[in-house]
DNA sequence: TTAAAAATATGATATTTGTCATGTTTTAAT
DNA sequence: ATTAAAACATGACAAATATCATATTTTTAA
């Protein structure tokens, strides 16, 4: 199996404020696992009780609202780190994370770490740095969820698509969602979700060939109101 | 001026973790603030710089969004610490802080306290307790700003002000809102939040008496949908 | 105290969004 | 290749929410 201390992808996330005699002992005890598009990693109300680091694909992290609709709260990429909350409390997850793409994944258990989290405070400097980081985000989901139209949020969602995981060689936005997805994530129903794209796509905004979309005016998109 | 070491507040927060040493130092520099309601801590876009521990009062923390309005995104209680994040990056603030009530607060400057959290783990561990706390409310928050209605919305949020605040004898939410604060709490129009109030009161399930609102039924409080 | 300003209240109406129904296209399994 | 299932699409309508207008009440300041 491969080691941690020649990961590339540690970079991006805490762990690499972790010594080399750190990472060399979790590397021991990590555990690799592919995880195919749709198959969850972890579900809401399960106990983590370790850290994945994502080696490769991008998954959603979602929770289930009392109407029974699936709220996608974040998207998690390769790179990033998963489950970070289990290291500080006790609880079982608040929100589920389910594939967006095929995956890679390396769980890393929380008996092995927890220890280099008290100790290492580069690490744990990092961690409370990509808190506050999120914390930040999650304000501005907030405002935006609150104060814009859905028309908006979709619009944005996709800029933000386009931004964070880029496009094919032909323009179309590499990580492609299901019709749902963007309904969970902008907070709608999926029919409204569909009828806003439609209507991006007769607006000249996007193209679309099945699933895939193509911004084709990424400044109209951002001026939506 | 009062000392950190004997202040019972700091019990309720992250400077509880502080050794007595840490604290008496903190308490030599830290100054005292009287803010009235209405009046703002500190400002969005504004280099905090240091953290507040509220002694005493309740403060909203806000964002300007787009459309003008402002979008409140969490309420900070007597106990609470405020501005933490300053302590981790160097960014301005994203969010506004205002009073809602007299407030009596305590301001630690960073270059105070930044030491110690690099040092003392049961006080960086504790920040971080508290900020994956806040991380699962904020998520909550999406959820709910995604997928409930207003009335849902509003309902909730009488029902959090009772119990987080309290009552006074007379059965009065302890903190009274104005009626923009509710529908910026909610995030809609102040018009909306005006009619459902008044609908809520024509079904008896609250009353008012100018600004104050007292709860009648709890429980069909949480049975709106 | 009184006048002005701000907050609350409510009607009328427009806009946004959700829901249900139904048809079409795409995908996946046999 | 064929068929069933899932995803996508769209119309018709209902419900929720925003906006604008205007009146009333409360608060604030002179």
């Amino acid at each position: 199996m491969s080691k941690c201390e020649q990961c590339i992808v540690k970079q991006f996330n805490s762990l690499k404020s972790l010594t080399h005699e750190e990472l060399a002992r979790i590397s021991n005890c990590k555990t690799s696992r592919i995880v195919k598009r749709g198959e969850s990693i972890f579900e809401e109300g399960e106990t983590v009780n370790g850290v994945y680091c994502v080696k490769d694909g991008i998954c959603k992290l979602s929770k289930l609202s009392a109407n029974g609709k699936d709220q996608i709260v974040k998207l998690v990429d390769k790179g990033d780190l998963l489950g970070q909350r289990s290291l500080i409390g006790d609880e079982s997850s608040n929100l589920s994370a389910i594939a967006l793409t095929d995956m890679e994944v390396c769980f890393i258990p929380k008996s092995e770490i927890i220890d280099d989290l008290q100790k290492n405070t580069n690490f744990s400097m990092d961690l409370l740095k990509e808190m506050a980081e999120d914390l930040k985000e999650s304000d501005n989901v907030i405002v935006d969820m609150a104060q814009k139209s859905v028309k908006q949020r979709l619009a944005e969602t996709l800029l933000y698509l386009d931004s964070q995981f880029g496009t094919t060689e032909d323009g179309y936005l590499n990580l492609s969602l299901s019709r749902e997805d963007y309904a969970n994530l902008v907070g709608t129903a999926t029919e409204s979700a569909i009828r806003i794209l439609s209507q991006f796509k007769k607006e000249g905004l996007i193209s679309t060939s099945g699933k895939q979309i193509k911004i084709k005016d990424l400044n109209a998109l951002k001026r939506i109101e």
